[in-house]
RNA sequence: GGGGCCGUGGUCUAGUGGUUUAUGACACUUCCCUGUCACGGAAGAAAUCGCCGGUUCGAAUCCGGUCGGCCCCGCCA
């Protein structure tokens, strides 16, 4: 018999069929007992008659036939709640092991250490894989809304010879004989692809070795980026704001049980993000706060809570552009702005009180760029390949990234950044905690 | 790198102005239950209160150290 997807099991009543998938709750009634079934669509109500013991969680294959529930007995809860199955045959595919917490609340209530710990049975809990299904949605939207700018997805290496961006804290690594990095960034390889493809994005795995435990710092993430030719300052944000709220707004679209169950407004996309720059915005802050910012280098995360509060009541929007940062705190290849150099065409874009992407427009001449690596110490030698573009007619261009667990996070307003990465790195974990490990380097 | 806080059965917790049989819930085991849907009822097993040392007649509780964890700031996605 062809297996039936429990989505479909509403429109099978009457009929025989064979479901498979996990008895994620059992009610023992004695003689009766009634079987919750999960599969990848959905959970249905199984009831059989004296039945062999099912361990929670055991994977199931069963046989038997869909019937209407009397009215009484609907569960308007679930999907499904107005049929059940009447188990003629249940097979146990593989008998779960007991438990080692409750899996049978709405609510995974675990501490992250245990959440993590046990990954393999947590990621099975509904509320936990809504997370995930959002992140997949996040991902698939931002394929969408790049390719909406006639972005070809590039792949590129995640090893490089020299530490991309300098400064930075990198993981190095054995390569044959030599020393490689990890990237913390594909940046150098899109603008090179963007200066042959025209118009290119990325999603790749980035290593960052900083010593930063927080709620929203990882050691390795998921960045996803994009890179344009051809393209000036005005029109970049135009892209930037293009793609973030299109990633975001159709993640929300596609899933809104996702958001609905972890009680989250929708999105406010306005037609026009509000943009504005960093010493504007920190005027912003200081006539609303009192608090004088004016002078610092950058948003604190208290400011980015504020400014953005700003642009919802303004501008009923959850997003803000900020733009102008100073060249100094910014990557070399960053282009100084031509009419005030101190500040740069650099810009974040800030979503519900946190930053989600960085990008600019780039230094696209090659006399600038060494003159800018140099004036970085750093050593134009490590830059061959980089440079080599710039050598061969290299349009203005720029770009920007988005990171994916901090997107998946404050969509879902996770309280840390650990709770949307399937399996999360950091200084203190790989897949286990590192202190309990033998071999201490 | 700087600062703050926390470690109690498998899990999540109460108790931290010194005297308890160390609280409760869920999970687990046994029994009862044919309409539950986070099923219900009865009974049971399960914690030397992270570890080491100190103060005291007496420490889960106070002090010191240590290990583990969480949060904030810096930095960033």
């Amino acid at each position: 018999m062809n297996r039936t997807r429990i989505s479909e099991t509403p429109q099978a009543v009457g009929q025989k069929v064979l479901i498979k998938g996990w008895a994620q709750t059992v009610r023992d009634h004695g003689k009766i007992t009634f079987i919750d079934v999960r599969d990848h669509t959905g959970i249905i109500q199984c009831v059989g008659v004296n039945l062999t013991k099912i361990p929670v969680e055991s994977a199931v294959s069963l046989e038997g036939t869909i019937v209407a529930r009397p009215e009484k007995l609907v569960n308007k809860e679930i999907v499904t709640g107005t049929i059940e199955m009447q188990i003629e045959t249940a097979t146990v595919l593989h008998a779960a092991h007991e438990m080692p917490f409750d899996m049978g609340q709405k609510e995974l209530n675990l501490e992250l250490p245990t959440l993590l710990d046990w990954r393999a049975l947590t990621l099975k809990h509904s509320r936990e894989q809504a997370i995930f299904r959002l992140q997949a949605a996040v991902a698939q939207g931002f394929r969408e809304s790049a390719e909406e700018m006639e972005c070809m997805e590039v792949f590129t290496p995640t090893v490089a010879a020299s530490s991309t961006e300098g400064g930075a804290e990198v993981f190095k690594v054995q390569y044959y004989e030599h020393s490689a990095f990890l990237i913390q960034s594909p940046q150098l390889y899109k603008q090179i692809t963007a200066g042959a493809f025209e118009r290119v994005y990325v999603i790749s795995h980035v290593y960052r070795a900083e010593p930063s435990v927080t709620t929203r710092h990882l050691s390795e993430v998921v960045q996803m980026d994009c890179e344009f030719s051809f393209l000036e300052f005005p029109e970049l944000l135009d892209a930037l704001e293009h793609v973030g709220t299109g990633m975001i707004k159709y993640a929300a679209e596609m899933q809104p049980d996702v958001l609905k169950l972890y009680g989250i407004d929708h999105p406010k996309v306005p037609t026009k993000v509000p943009r504005l720059k960093l010493r504007e915005a920190q005027e912003i802050i200081k006539e609303r706060t009192g608090r004088d910012v004016t002078k610092e280098q950058d948003l604190n995360p208290e400011d980015e809570r504020e400014i953005c509060a700003w642009a919802l009541e303004m501008h009923d929007s959850d997003f803000v552009t900020i733009t102008h940062f100073p060249t100094k705190k910014r990557a070399f290849y960053t282009m100084p702005d031509p009419e005030d150099p101190e500040f740069s065409l650099s810009f974040d874009l800030l979503f519900r009180g946190i930053e989600i992407s960085s990008g600019s427009q780039r230094i696209h001449d090659y006399d600038e760029l060494v003159t800018a690596i140099t004036s970085r110490n750093m050593n134009p030698k490590d830059f061959e390949l980089y440079l080599q573009a710039f050598k061969f007619g290299m349009p203005p261009e720029g770009g920007f990234s988005f990171g994916l667990e901090r997107v998946t996070m404050k969509i879902l307003e996770l309280d840390n950044v650990r709770r949307a990465s399937l399996f999360p790195r950091d200084m203190e974990r790989v897949d286990v905690r590192l202190a309990t490990l033998q071999d201490k380097a």
